[in-house]
DNA sequence: GCCGTTTTCGGCCCGACTGTTTTCAGTCG
């Protein structure tokens, strides 16, 4: 039994107690002993008395044990016993939760999605004290709309969804700022829904023209403070607008980016000062309710150093930044973008229109890297065209004064574990990249096996998009990403975390091992387009999210520390 | 059920909104 089943036992078992009707601070003990075991950085089989871990007493700590001397629990089967699993599913329907699903189980005797349409229908969920004809008609709607979308949505059309609604806050006169918020803000890899912080005076005009420009489907929410709307795209995503003064925005905007973890964490510390947070702001022992300029300045009254939205998860990351700034990478650190394709194989734009976009972007330097000659669908590139185009992107670099173009190659790993090119053609360029482009569907060990060949290679210096892997549409190939780190470690082979907002790969998770093992990092766009280059933002938050430092990561270099590292080549550490 | 520089009892994060009520419980974030 792993870590993340026994966390989702006890999961089941808040939820049970909560049907139950039971005491609701038993109900969170159960789930901040789950937290807790996911906040500890320990396998399962590392810890020896979990009742020392904060959050985790006697009651929850024997439920454990229990768990992993037997597979099975005793207080989870009792509960079984006596409340129908089928059940647990009901939460997912908007606007039930453990109670009132109590209650139409005692009273109605719903145990599904079914019984629960049957007593709707039938009227008799009208006649429950604390329901009523409109709770009915609700719940009806929320169950039949219930798998009618996934429950989370990948981050690439959630930041499409943000963009549009951005275009029309921007044009809209009654606001004088606004940000995004919730887990868009933390550029978590999925999300539910979008959230919006805006200061206006006019919450109520405001509200009006957000509804008509945005064309929403339905208004699910409105009062003076806040409105949650349904937007007419395909899913349906709701979006959730939370209207402020100028003094309280940055504590609104804090509040609102959440996680939710991570504000109670906060809490919990000011309440050890006598102090309440709230989301208009702190408020202290006497005196007047506190708001902040920025959330540096916020956190440094509650005695921390600054937390970045991605790493606000509620996990240790309070307890960090009590001790010491936690020094991750900004966007700024960013030197060079390390991946990109021009018209010479499949991208959108000439060598020199890639390379202005990429000085303009204030980078010191980037690299060409088109396909290699395999990827024929890229009209990937010849030995023969490879080497003219040294002489191209040498002639567009002579144009540049601050910034230098590199040559390079994103080279194919090929199904049998070949280079596409040979090392005669590869020590020519300035940088190459290999990455993995067919035979998703070999073993892992096939696939383990290509993916050493290339780390192995003198000339490779980058592993780019490590697991294949496009967010919500493709898992990629089976990566034994721990070996592959190794490797990387081994041969002096840098790791990429791709920024394009369908990739984001490696994941945050995997590339804050990979620093933790030593191995370089490069943070590239893989842009076949200039608009594309706009992804690195997401590229720093994900590393953000994985506790990148900037000296962890290659691009983040100096000009003349990037030549240095070209020219002395791999250093196998 | 868990916890303690208010420590073995009495608390447990905080507020908006909805639908039900006629002062508030439940849900949500």
């Amino acid at each position: 039994m792993d870590k993340k089943q026994v966390i989702d036992v006890l999961d089941r078992i808040a939820l049970y107690l909560e049907i139950q009707g039971e005491n609701p601070f038993k109900i969170t003990a159960y789930r901040r002993a789950g937290q807790a075991l996911e906040t500890d950085e320990r396998s399962i089989g590392g810890i020896d008395d979990f009742s020392k871990i904060k959050g985790i007493g006697k009651g929850t700590g024997d439920v454990i044990r229990e768990l992993i001397a037997t597979g099975e629990s005793s207080v989870l089967n009792t509960l079984k016993q006596e409340v129908p699993a089928s059940l647990l599913e009901l939460v997912k329907i908007q606007g039930l939760g453990g109670k009132k699903i109590g209650r139409l189980y005692r009273e109605l005797n719903v145990t599904d999605t079914a019984s629960l349409i049957q007593a709707c229908q039938s009227g008799k969920v009208r006649a429950l004290p604390g329901f009523g004809e409109k709770t009915e008609e609700k719940l009806l709607e929320a169950v039949q709309k219930l798998n009618q979308r996934p429950a989370e949505l990948p981050i690439a059309y959630m930041v499409g969804l943000a963009e549009s609604i951005e275009k029309v806050l921007v044009t809209i006169p009654g606001i004088v700022r606004f940000s995004r918020a919730g887990s868009l803000r933390r550029a978590r890899e999925s999300m539910k829904d979008l959230d919006f912080v805006i200061e206006t005076a006019d919450p109520e005009g405001v509200s009006g023209q957000i509804r008509e420009r945005l064309n929403v489907r339905e208004v699910t929410g409105q009062g003076e403070a806040k409105m949650t709307v349904v937007l007419p795209d395909t899913y349906g995503v709701s979006v959730d607008f939370r209207f402020t003064s100028a003094a309280d925005f940055i504590m609104m905007l804090h509040h609102f980016t959440g996680s939710r973890d991570h504000n109670i964490l906060l809490r919990h510390l000011a309440k050890e000062h006598g102090e309440k947070i709230s989301e208009y702001g702190v408020t202290p022992v006497q005196g007047p309710v506190l708001t902040f300029s920025s959330e540096a300045a916020f956190y440094h009254h509650l005695g921390l150093n600054d937390i970045p939205p991605e790493v606000r998860e509620g996990t240790d990351e309070v307890e960090r930044a009590m001790e010491a700034p936690l020094g991750l990478i900004r966007l700024s650190d960013i030197k060079g973008d390390l991946h990109m394709h021009s018209t010479w194989s499949d991208g959108n734009e000439t060598i020199q229109a890639m390379a202005e976009a990429m000085e303009a972007r204030g980078y010191a330097y980037a690299c060409l890297t088109d396909h290699s000659k395999s990827l024929r669908v890229a009209t990937g590139l010849s030995e023969d065209r490879l080497l003219r185009q040294l002489d191209e992107v040498a002639s567009v670099n002579a144009r540049f004064t601050d910034f230098t173009l590199y040559s390079g190659v994103e080279m194919d790993i090929l199904p049998d574990g070949s280079l596409d090119y040979s090392d005669e053609i590869l020590k020519q360029l300035d940088f190459v990249i290999a990455s993995i482009h067919s035979s998703f569907s070999q073993s892992k060990k096939q696939i383990m096996k290509r993916l050493a060949n290339a780390c192995r290679n003198p000339f490779v210096r980058l592993i780019a998009h490590p697991t294949g892997r496009l967010l919500g549409r493709r898992r990629g190939y089976p990566v034994d990403v721990d070996a592959l780190i190794r490797l990387a470690k081994e041969t002096g082979t840098a790791l990429e975390l791709n920024s394009n907002r369908n990739r984001l790969d490696l994941s945050a998770k995997w590339v804050r091992k990979a620093q933790q093992a030593g191995v370089k990092i490069a943070i590239d766009t893989d842009s076949h387009s200039k608009k594309m280059m706009e992804d690195m933002a997401l590229g720093v938050q994900t590393a953000v999210r994985g506790w990148i430092r900037p000296e962890s990561v290659i691009n983040t270099m100096s000009a003349a520390q990037f030549s240095d590292f070209i020219k002395a080549g791999k250093q196998p550490g």
